[in-house]
DNA sequence: CGGGCGGTTGACAAGAATCAATGTGAGTGG
DNA sequence: CCACTCACATTGATTCTTGTCAACCGCCCG
């Protein structure tokens, strides 16, 4: 890839970032200047960072990144060991953009090996841009995230939070591109899943299983297939974010 | 009240702005104008809401409100009934800052009868005041209140969970001058506390009585008096959002 | 080959839900 | 003033979901 290709933004943009532009330009119309903004992003040089390691200690304040590739979570842990994971970053997703205020009882932390680059230059200075509203409602889509982590949490038995956390995977991955049919990567173990639905390995595991028994996933290495997307939406109660068509 | 003693925004400001200004004021440093801003609110008669109203269905958005007293929630119902109260809308708060991006699926009930006031003078067009940065960190809390809620449903017992909300209150109502020396009144029915905390309500009327018995906490009609909060807050993991002194 | 991690399984314990009944207190109407 | 009602709180008995403990397997990798 050489670098005088990455001048031009439309053309030989990487995968990643062109992903990022479709993703934003459905959450609010971009015009070209905050295309060439996000576009600017490629000429970064990626950061690597390894599985497992904390990116932001709790309360630690650093610049907002952007995921190009691997999984990373926000997660707690109470003084006895117990571990909330919070809510998972995916490849296309901006790490830290709204800062910890001060004191921030979570932690970010890698789940896989990341490759990331420097997103503070999206944020400089555009009071009422398209690129500001459509990184407004990407923090919206964020927060109703969360949301359903709540749901799922208080009132969800644990096939239908499962249900739910795959759903959110799928539409998740499908738009940053990395999802299409109901299938897609999943390089968790059923250790950190159980961290996040609220269960034990043991019952994730054996829920895992029912729901393959009943054909509504399949699950080979790491790769997940919702079989029964209908099906698994009505268990959870789930619903796709909507979103402006094309 | 006259009109004419409003005018002059230090004097004669209704507690609940002042509380207000007050609360801003420790987020981010205000500046005179800014000051006005927030006084201008108190101009406004203030609107009434009665109890167990829906005031945003799910999706619908609208001004944002000052909720002036009383209680609210974002609560989601699941098809068959079980409801999730997601968080709570305490007097102090701004409602619905964030307008739904397009469809969402909690709503905004009234738990007891409400005054508010139309909050958007405090949006228009401040790019970097310090009103729009303390506006700012309240969403910031609203979030963080939100990974508390998330970490309480999925790994904390019931009765860390019921300590982990009421010192939650304890320091929210503070903030807003309702609470002091562990003491506010919480009007909300078991039920309701029960739909926020994953819980059913006889379970969750036996951790009330178990935190009573240990001598945690007291209940006297509607008013909670949190007897250790040391020993409440080990408990529940919890420690009060940092603020700026005085 | 050994070791460790992740996944799987069984037996059992425990936290929490459910069902059902009773208590209590504030209104309300006769 | 007193039954009556209704919403909320409380209690006991029982069921069920989920957690815990322990063992075992398979596999990758040094």
């Amino acid at each position: 890839m050489s670098d005088a290709l990455q001048e031009l933004p439309p053309p030989a943009l990487p995968p990643e970032i062109a992903a990022l532009l479709q993703r934003l330009h459905r959450l609010a119309p971009l015009e070209e200047a905050d295309v060439a903004q996000v576009a600017a992003l490629a000429r970064q040089a990626p950061r690597e960072t390894g599985p497992r390691q904390e990116l932001r200690a709790e309360g630690i304040r650093g610049a907002p990144l952007l995921l190009l590739s691997g999984w990373a979570c926000r997660i707690r842990i109470l003084p006895d060991g117990r571990r909330q994971i919070v809510s998972f970053l995916l490849p296309g997703d901006i790490i830290g953009r709204q800062q910890p205020s001060l004191a921030e009882l979570c932690s970010i932390a890698s789940l896989t090996r990341l490759r990331h680059v420097d997103a503070s230059p999206l944020f400089v200075a555009t009071p009422e841009g398209g690129l500001a509203r459509a990184l407004h409602a990407l923090a919206l889509q964020d927060v109703a995230q969360l949301r359903d982590q709540v749901v799922r949490l208080g009132r969800q038995m644990a096939h239908e939070r499962l249900a739910s956390l795959l759903l959110e995977f799928e539409a998740r991955l499908g738009a940053a591109g990395l999802a299409g049919d109901g299938r897609f990567a999943m390089p968790l173990t059923q250790e950190v899943l159980a961290d996040a639905l609220g269960l034990s390995v043991v019952h994730l595991n054996r829920t895992l299983q029912q729901l393959r028994r009943e054909g509504l996933i399949a699950l080979k290495g790491r790769v997940v297939t919702l079989r029964q997307t209908a099906a698994l939406r009505a268990i959870a109660d789930w619903q796709p974010p909507p979103q402006l068509p094309d």
